[in-house]
DNA sequence: TATATTTGTAACCGATCGGTTACTTATTCC
DNA sequence: GGAATAAGTAACCGATCGGTTACAAATATA
């Protein structure tokens, strides 16, 4: 497996659009491909990144291929954002904050890999 | 302006390396090169795609660019990934739960554009 | 003043990205 | 069986990415 990072992936906004339309309701790569100017094999290869980080999962159905959001590998990215929420929700010093971050948290020693 | 994408300017490990450097002290390029195996221009690269989002500001200190993360652009990714956080914190039908989000923040029509 | 330090940037490189068209395969419907 | 539908994939394209080396400019220091 490639073990896509879900960061790229939620980086080109085609792909954050897919996400959020999948979370409304499952749709196959056609039901999809519909709502985009692009074309169907672009749509189809959004999705494939998008399964391979595990953000979509697909279950065959006949010839169609619906596709499913799963938001679980989303909080991969709200965890790496939570570290630095003190920053922007509390007027706080700057380090100081990070630090109580760290401290609560009890994050290993190099915080910051990816 | 090129008005950057700050989903696209974290989703390169090194960049997000180091806003994690940023957010524990203010640093110089030449400071943030040392803790890379890759070369000082490069550094200078990221840190250019990190102020064209908004993710960093530089002050100019003699010959020395202070580098200092402002982490208010993050919370524009916090506020996306909140959308769908009741997917992931409890077990609830996907679509009932997306519903109630969508109730209780009172997003716009198309809240999934970028 | 001469030298060292900090930085930006230009030119280049190979790899990846996001898209296309064309073709194939599998399934469903008449 | 034959036609239509859904989807994967290969081949290609231009642009961007992440890196390099080389050079220039500004500031600090001896």
């Amino acid at each position: 497996m490639l073990r896509r990072d879900v960061f790229q992936a939620i980086a080109d906004p085609t792909r954050r659009e897919i996400i959020g339309m999948l979370a409304h309701k499952s749709l196959n790569i056609n039901n999809v491909a519909d709502e985009f100017a692009i074309s169907r094999p672009a749509i189809s290869k959004h999705m494939k990144i998008l399964t391979e980080c595990g953000l979509v999962t697909i279950t065959k159905q006949g010839r169609e291929n619906y596709c499913h959001a799963d938001f679980g590998k989303l909080k991969e990215v709200a965890d790496w954002t939570a570290r630095y929420q003190k920053f922007w929700t509390e007027k706080l010093d700057a380090l100081g904050a990070f630090l109580d971050l760290e401290n609560e948290q009890n994050i290993d020693k190099n915080p910051d890999k990816s």
